[in-house]
DNA sequence: CTGAAAGCGCTAACAC
DNA sequence: GTGTTAGCGCTTTCAG
């Protein structure tokens, strides 16, 4: 089906084969009114060049692949468009595939990645105990928001530090009792958990209670806590919720709020995993950067920077790096930064990020 | 840097190069000792076929491609899903491109994944009043999600079917009072409203409200909107809430809720668009089966066909076909349904949909 | 700028 | 079953 080729095109436009692969690889080769001719004839015959035989001679392809582990959760979301936007600044597209939380096919999808001989791979891999690096790598590969001491590039996020970044602002308003909720059932939840500890340690006036409960950190199990939280005798009831995700911090909000609490007036609340697909509530969330997005942008930034030394130095071996993402504070109205009308300057210092899009993410 | 190629491993493995390129493509032409040998010469050089040169030299690539519009956005992920599930289930894999809501980087990757040569793509364009499907095409394609009288083929929901669906279950709950919020500001918000409206005109003594409100149809438009209606004198406030969009009702119910109103006791509430990222608040939603999920994979047995036949029929030229996904009710806690410990039949129904992924959409 | 020619790594078809 | 070989469509090099 894929009819008319590069010859095709020579001949029609009157020049030689080598001429419009040149023009398609090297325009500035090519006088541009030839130029001109030939784009024109490609575009009426309808001409795609064969991206298999263009790479199988030698090119490159200008293509960075990006393997994920699910579609339905903000972080992934987040590293797909940090990487987006960051693959389209260098004049790079990038192609995805979704591994639908197997390990296998994770794995799958990467060898074939490589073998399409894309420039270079991104991998978040599917989370699991034993998780190793392969072996392999006919491309640059770097790894995505895992934990590992084993040789590779790695770019991932400062769980801890999230924690005590929250935590710490909390602390400077004024917080007297504070309810830490969501389940530490992750690596990543416990650092996040580690790093308020951290903080408060320091603040042994201030009583901190952590409610590792729920069953799968989804909204509904915020509700609850934060409907029962509201609930208590006013002298054993907590002035600060911190959700270790968003989306328990927003539930929490909407269980508190139906309890007849006021946020942030009688309770402030902060989530601390920058998760955009949870601030469509009714109150504007507190809580840290998105690292996903960031992740996603380190990674390719990573990437490109092998792809662009691997020739200098052809056999580097079993060199280890790794790059971690700093968060920084969104302070909203949950824990009384002005409300609307306005972007806080932190808000604008996110919104510098090239593309970011703060609102929209439902 | 992709070393090792299929005359090492023939070499490694003491056979012919040919013997390789069977055991890989054609694996039951080999004597299963040879074949083993060979494998495990595979696997200890670390060998990746080259999928450029595969390609090209003319096998079929199992590989499918996927376009989407945006990834954060729940109508797009479900699709991303339902193909996946569905190719997947068929032998294939399927890669994806987002375009960023960018009309040409859309046409840009459906040109790249055509020249990869992959067997077919599905494209969800983005939306534009004047889109039209791409002339020229290499592999067969499927555009999903949109309306066009242009020759082609097309799988799409049927959004007056989920305004109407949604519309009758509320009239046959004894509504007297329905408000409709939402932005009616893309075609299928209006068809949507149309459905319900259809549906209503046999019910004059119903009393129907359109508020064609907010913004962005964010959660927090649904939240000021539910507030505002329950705090209206009894006898002009509604007794229904419909949501354009599932986001909106879950906003609608948690201001309800806020408001001191009880759902379902004192107000029912539902979405229309099946949207699974909006499921995970205090009361769960009715609304209709995520339409997203069924037309992926729908695009995907259709193109599935069109590979298969395209050979037989080799120039079908300018053909059309649509496939329209029908809805179907999913009926929950905020309309009355029996509340959690134990889901419905309706929901048993749809979790009957192959790995059909119900919750932890957050 | 042209024209010719040498592969890129693999598959499939062919004799053995 | 094995070994050999002719391309797949393109990029690059090289002489004109």
């Amino acid at each position: 089906m894929a009819r008319v080729r590069i010859g095709d095109v020579a001949r029609e436009a009157g020049v030689s084969l080598g001429t419009v692969s040149n023009a398609l690889n090297h325009p500035e080769k090519v006088r541009p009114e030839t130029r001109r001719v030939i784009n024109e004839t490609i575009e009426r015959l309808g001409y795609l060049p064969n991206q298999s035989a263009r790479m199988l001679a030698g090119g490159q392809s200008n293509v960075l692949g990006l393997v994920l582990p699910r579609l339905n959760h903000g972080s992934s979301l987040q590293i797909a468009n940090g990487a987006l936007t960051e693959a389209r600044r260098h004049g790079y597209n990038l192609i995805m595939a979704n591994a639908n939380d197997d390990g296998a096919l994770s794995e799958r999808s990467a060898r074939y990645l490589m073998g399409m001989q894309v420039d270079g791979i991104l991998v978040q891999p599917v989370q699991s105990l034993e998780w190793e690096p392969a072996a392999m790598h006919a491309v640059p590969v770097i790894y995505l928001d895992v934990r590992s001491g084993s040789p590779g590039y790695y770019v991932s996020a400062d769980n801890m530090g999230q924690g005590a970044l929250i935590a710490r602002h909390l602390v400077t308003h004024g917080a007297t009792h504070i309810a830490v909720i969501g389940r530490t059932s992750s690596q990543q939840m416990k650092l996040r958990l580690t790093g308020i500890q951290d903080v408060l340690s320091a603040h042994p006036d201030i009583v901190l209670e952590v409610l590792d409960a729920g069953e799968w950190n989804v909204s509904g199990d915020g509700y609850s806590l934060g409907v029962s939280l509201m609930q208590r005798a006013s002298h054993e009831r907590p002035d600060v919720i911190i959700g270790l995700t968003d989306v328990l911090a927003a539930g929490a909000i909407a269980g508190a709020l139906s309890a007849g609490a006021h946020v942030p007036d009688d309770l402030l609340v902060a989530g601390c995993d920058g998760n955009p697909l949870a601030w469509s509530g009714p109150v504007a969330l507190t809580t840290c950067s998105p690292a996903g997005y960031e992740i996603g942008r380190k990674g390719i930034q990573l990437l490109l920077e092998r792809i662009a030394t691997q020739d200098a130095l052809p056999h580097e071996a079993h060199e280890r790096r790794e790059e971690v993402v700093r968060p920084f504070l969104l302070p909203r109205a949950s824990t009384g930064a002005a409300p609307t009308g306005g972007l806080t300057t932190v808000e604008n210092r996110a919104l510098s990020i090239p593309e970011f899009n703060m609102g929209a993410y439902l």
